[in-house]
DNA sequence: GCTTATCTGCGTAGACCATACGCAGAAGCT
DNA sequence: AGCTTCTGCGTATGGTCTACGCAGATAAGC
C-alpha cells in the first residue's frame, strides 16, 4: 500500500467536493449541488432528453454558458446526477446477519433506486464506480460478502453480478413501462403485444424453443417481480455454493470445468 | 395460440425483410443491408459518436436525406447496425449435450461479440428482442433450457441473467481498455490507477470493506477472463441448484426465501 | 404509346445541440 | 488604491436530426 496523495483527476475531485474554491473572486450564485439538483428534475419529469445545458440553465435562472463554472462538460453532470440520484445504499450488513439476505438487500435498492428514477438507465455507464454514493454502494456490496472466503477477485465479480442483473432487469421494466405509458396501454398490453409480434415473425422459421416458450406461456403470470427474485435467488445460490466450496477446502481451480 | 397475423410495426417488418417493395417508381440505388453495413463499419473504426446521418451517407456517396428512404429512424438504423454486428450466435445445444456447457457457450458468445464490436455497449436497449438475430441468440439461448423442467418465465429469467452478466462485463472491459488508449497505457495501468483513486477518496473515510479489499489484492492478477468466468460459473450453479430442486419434485415456493 | 400514379434521390431549411473564446465587472489580497 | 483572480454570460462555430417538397425516373393502365 503506498502514499494515497495521487493527483486526482478533475472529475473525481468536483464530485467527492475536493476542489479548494477560491477566495480572490466574486461569489458563486449558485452551487454544483443546486444544477445538478435542477438536472435531476428535468430528467425525472420530462426524462433524459430533455436535460440540455440551456434547458438546466433556464431552470436556474442564468445563462447556459454559466453552467461551465460549475460543470466540466456535460459528461461529468450527468455521471453527478447518477450518483446522487442514486442515493445512498439500504442499511448494511448488520453485525449477526448473513451474507445472503444483506446482498439480497443490496440487489433489491438497485433495482429500487433505478425504478424510482428510470431515466438514469440512459446514462451510458462511465467506468468503475468511484463517484461518492457509487463508491459507498460499492463498499456495502463488499461488506456483505466479508469472511465469506471468497477472494477480492471472486467478491467482486458477485457484486457486479448482482448489479448487472438489477441494471437489466429494471432497463427491461422501465422499457416496457414506457412504451405502454407512450401508447396510453397497460404494460400488461405491451407485454403481450411483444409475444404476439415474436409469435408472427417467427412462425415460418425454425424456431422450437420459442415455440415451445409461446405456447406454454399462455398462463402469463408475468408477476415481474416474481421474475426478478427468481434470478436474484439463482445468483445467491450460485455464491452460496461457492462459498461452501471454499469452506470445505481451498479448491484451487473449481472454475475451470466450466469452459 | 391466436392467428400470428398481427400488424407488425415499421421497425419489425423493416428488420425482418417483410416490406413488399414498391414496382412502380425508380429503382433504389441502395440496399437496407449497403446502409446497416456502412454505419458498422463507421463505429467500428472510430466510435459510435462518429456515426452520423451525413457522415454514413457521405460514405455512401449519397446525400443526408436519401438515407431517409431506407430507414426512418437514426435510432433504427442503430438497432439494425446492433443486430446484424452482433452476428448469429454460437453453435446450438447438441443432440446429447448437457445444458450446462450450451449455455455457458451462449454466455461466451454474448462477451466476443460485444468485445469484437465494442460500440454495440453504448447503443440503449430498445425493447425485448426482436430482431433477427437477436431472436436467433433468444432460440439458441432457450434451447439450452430445454427439457431441465425450469418453467417458461424461469428459462427467460435465466437467459437474461446470462446476458445481462455478459453485457456488463463486456462494457466494464472496454471501458477500461478504451480508457488505456486513450491516454496511450495499458489496460493493467488504467485498472491500478483506478484502485488508486479508489485508496485516496476512500482514505478519510469509514470504509473498511473496501480497505480490506484494496489491502488485499496487492496481487492484481486481473486476468478479466477468469474472473468473467467466476461470475458466469456463479450464474450456473445457481441455475443448477434451481433445476435439481425442481427435478427433486415441484416445489412450488423455493424462492420465498430469498426477501 | 401515352397518361398517370407512384416512388426515388436530395436540396433547403428549421430547430436544436455542446462548447470555445473573450470581455465586463465583482470581490478580495497586498 | 491597485492588482489579481474569478464570475456570469453574449457571441459564434460547427455540428445534430429530420420535415417538407420538388424534379425526374419508372412502370401500370388504357
Amino acid at each position: 500500500m503506498d502514499g494515497p496523495d495521487v493527483e486526482l483527476p478533475e472529475n473525481i475531485a468536483l464530485a467527492w467536493g475536493l476542489r479548494d474554491r477560491p477566495s480572490r473572486g466574486p461569489k458563486r450564485s449558485l452551487s454544483l449541488d443546486q444544477v445538478v439538483a435542477a438536472g435531476i428534475q428535468i430528467a425525472q419529469a420530462e426524462g433524459l432528453a430533455a436535460v440540455s445545458m440551456s434547458r438546466v440553465a433556464s431552470e436556474l435562472g442564468v445563462a447556459t454558458m454559466s453552467l461551465y463554472r460549475y460543470v466540466p462538460t456535460k459528461h461529468d453532470l450527468l455521471d453527478l446526477m447518477v450518483d446522487t440520484a442514486f442515493g445512498p445504499p439500504p442499511p448494511p450488513r448488520g453485525a449477526d446477519e448473513g451474507w445472503r439476505p444483506a446482498l439480497a438487500r443490496w440487489g433489491e435498492g438497485n433495482v429500487a433506486a433505478l425504478r424510482r428514477q428510470p431515466w438514469m438507465r440512459h446514462v451510458p455507464i462511465s467506468g468503475p464506480p468511484i463517484n461518492p454514493n457509487q463508491v459507498r454502494w460499492l463498499e456495502y456490496g463488499l461488506a456483505a460478502l466479508r469472511g465469506t472466503g471468497l477472494r477480492a477477485s471472486e467478491r467482486i465479480a458477485a457484486i457486479m453480478l448482482v448489479s448487472g442483473y438489477a441494471r437489466s432487469w429494471a432497463t427491461l421494466t422501465a422499457d416496457i413501462a414506457e412504451g405502454a405509458a407512450r401508447t396510453g396501454q397497460t404494460p400488461e398490453q405491451v407485454g403481450l403485444r411483444y409475444w404476439r409480434y415474436l409469435a408472427t415473425v417467427t412462425a415460418p422459421g425454425p424456431y422450437p424453443a420459442i415455440h415451445e416458450l409461446l405456447a406454454e406461456g399462455d398462463e402469463y403470470d408475468d408477476d415481474t417481480d416474481l421474475e426478478w427474485r427468481f434470478g436474484l435467488g439463482r445468483i445467491l445460490d450460485g455464491v452460496a455454493a461457492m462459498i461452501e466450496t471454499r469452506a470445505a477446502g481451498t479448491v484451487r481451480d473449481a472454475e475451470s470445468r466450466d469452459a
